[in-house]
DNA sequence: TTGATTTTATACCGATTGGTATATTTTATG
DNA sequence: CATAAAATATACCAATCGGTATAAAATCAA
């Protein structure tokens, strides 16, 4: 790992939080500079423009998160506990130290537009993999005669991460945490529902 | 209706599409001057400053929303029915003339933080009415006899709203209409079991 | 219609934005 | 250790940001 490497990865941990916080628009030059104590210079020489740090700073958080759940999901050896380890994160999530600031995904969903492409294709390209991790439980789920074969996968994986995204979405705003229990507790049901 | 007043409401109109499509503080003072074609003095004439041109755009947005969901669910004697006009609203947002660019809500709520405090505060009021006439629909049709008594209004529509909000998420980043169409789906599918 | 008042336009402000050319320093290689 | 290459800092750029003082124009009441 070359020193240009070290610095790359030190730039994108020390801004990544300041991304997922401010917004991928929101966030300066200048909050970059100041989270990594370098210069303007010295992050242009490692990254193209600011976009192309954004884009590394949400894959990097996305990538957090990812890990901290399927850390979790893989010691669970029922798929009907798997599913549920989304629930136990997200349910308390603003104690959680990669998702304090919300979900990487929420965060930028709502932002990136037509004049953000790149990002939005890495934000389109993470939400497609969390919907696959979901269906592969499920699948493999009904694979093992533990899951009902009659449910709708696809359609199932969609409505769990409308309730989860939808649930930090309101105690995210109004600090309600009864919002998001009220989502959690229904998920928790309808995931119990798979079950033969 | 003054010269003043006439020209604060035709600022409110023309700008709070842009304040919906870009985001509150990704629109700037020229995109509100080239929108009026009014000049910044003009603007500033009639608003203290940006946020408060923003908070009057939220709130003109959420009203036309709140208005047209209003119209639809009166004429539905059916508290079931009254419910399911959310369902048949949010499938087909993307078309709705007032809903084209996305909820006002969703597009608001993970932008606002601690440095937007007024606007925050009527998104949260926005989103406490619109959880209110939900609980209104719902104990209405218990005293009718029509809605399980045992049911937990309170949680029921958090739960409605999150699926809402997170099906416009997924479909507005992703571009796929089955993702929103999952979490209606699945929504539609609870109403109907509210029904005694 | 006059005169006071309100509304709008012009011209400007300092601060900040993202970005870059170049000089300096640090790193890696022989 | 010497030297080439890579990484970082300095100093700057034009453009845009939100906002304002003031002049010009439009409105309104008497």
């Amino acid at each position: 790992m070359s020193k240009a490497d070290r610095t790359r990865q030190f730039i994108i941990e020390k801004t990544a939080p300041i991304f997922n916080r401010k917004g991928y628009a929101g966030t300066s030059l200048a909050d970059l500079t100041e989270a990594t104590g370098l210069t303007k210079g010295s992050i242009y020489g490692n990254f193209k423009n600011k976009d192309e740090v954004a884009v590394a700073a949400f894959n990097y958080n996305f990538g957090l998160m990812s890990d901290w759940v399927k850390e979790r999901i893989t010691i669970e050896p029922d798929p009907i506990k798997k599913l549920k380890v989304y629930i136990t994160i997200f349910s308390n999530f603003t104690e959680n130290p990669v998702l304090r600031w919300g979900c990487p995904v929420l965060n930028s969903a709502t932002e990136v537009d037509d004049t953000h492409v790149e990002l939005r294709e890495n934000v389109v390209e993470a939400i497609r993999k969390w919907h696959s991790s979901i269906v592969r439980i499920i699948n493999t789920g009904k694979e093992q005669g533990k899951i009902n074969p009659d449910v709708d996968t696809d359609s199932f994986a969609w409505t769990l991460l409308a309730l989860i995204e939808g649930g930090v979405m309101l105690v995210k705003v109004t600090g309600k945490i009864n919002t998001l229990n009220a989502a959690m507790r229904h998920s928790e049901k309808i995931i119990d529902e798979l079950a033969i």
